[in-house]
DNA sequence: TGTACATCAGTGAACGCGCGTTCACTGATGTAC
DNA sequence: TGTACATCAGTGAACGCGCGTTCACTGATGTAC
């Protein structure tokens, strides 16, 4: 057992990551406080800075992490599919009643979009990073424009959604923009022949 | 001067206002803090509550008078153009740079539909009366969920780009948007003739 | 194998700070006579 | 018109609270001999 300390301090580490990823998730940047996500994880607000050297620095591991596991789950198994295919299946399933109820599991951007337009380069440039990701599992290089117009609508649409729940109009905007979605990409991906 | 100060009254009032609309566009909802808003409108703390009875009276009164005088602003002058026109120009003026890089001069949501996410019921009825008069303003009932989308797109749109200032992405999506946005546009808006 | 010392993950109290709200107050304006 | 009293917009200190970060500490694990 020459490793159990390290091997310990990397599951503590985990921890920590998987609480900040459900605080990121449900109540963005400002409200994963730090003594909140240690608690999250079983463990006091002091041992924080023995995983991480700020705030900060947690926010942009927890960012990174999060938006590629959402990445896996919108393309995972479609790897196969045609580029077309792929874009309408990721946005249904950006844009379902189960990813506007579950902000748990989703997307970290409509918790935190609003709050990474006041933040550092830094972490706009992860955000970039990662966005550019997206483009290349979505689409081609033909497609990527498409695929980023695309990604804004899921954004926004379901942002809007989440801000508008109990009312008339939160399941319309989802409809709405899938509608939206599928008819841009009917125009739009017409192959030029 | 029998009114002088019920008159000074309504005057500080709109200064408030004025402050705090400045802080919830540049800022959002958690950013716009009382002494603040106070503090903007040169006065001091205390005496807000002479005029709101609590923060959050002040943010709902403070988004409805803000997402009225973006419809404003979005379809003024467009009164006698057809829809379609009037949906494509509401899309570039909304996903425009200068809209982009004067947070201050334009829409609250942006900076706040995170935290309207989490809001109560009040605040997102509000957002609701308000999104029911854009659509009323921008299209007939016919292109109702197409304009819904369209708003969705914008606010995803704007933003995305504002998050990704600085870097590549960050003027790409604005242009993304539009095409997507015309794209569907015309894809949808055909006339059933 | 056993002992003495070093390391360091994690504890929990404390720091200075900003938050929303309360409250005793002040002083100019408004009202009654 | 003049005087005495009431009103109330706005002041500024104080409240309890949660924030990110620091720090002296503890105690289990790891290392040296």
């Amino acid at each position: 057992m020459s490793k159990a300390r390290s091997e310990q301090k990397r599951a503590t580490h985990a921890d920590i990551l998987r609480s900040a990823q459900h605080l990121l998730r449900t109540k963005g940047i400002a409200g994963t406080s730090v003594a909140e996500v240690m608690k999250g994880a079983g463990l006091t607000v002091g041992g924080f800075y023995a995983h991480f050297e700020s705030k900060d620095a947690l926010i942009e591991s927890v960012l990174r992490r999060t938006l590629g596991e959402m990445r896996a789950k919108l393309v995972g198994g479609l790897e196969e599919a045609d580029e077309i295919a792929r874009l309408e299946q990721a946005l249904q399933r950006y844009l379902s009643k189960a990813h506007r109820d579950r902000p748990a599991h989703g997307c970290p951007l409509p918790s935190s979009l609003g709050e990474l337009s006041q933040a550092d380069t830094r972490l706009k440039s992860a955000l970039a990073d990662e966005i550019e990701e997206h483009l290349r599992a979505l689409a081609g290089p033909e497609l990527r424009t498409v695929a980023l117009g695309l990604f804004a609508l899921m954004v926004g649409g379901l942002s809007l959604s989440r801000a508008l729940k109990g009312t008339a109009l939160s399941q319309a905007v989802l409809d709405a923009c899938i509608d939206l979605g599928r008819a841009a990409l009917r125009q739009l991906a017409r192959k030029p022949d």
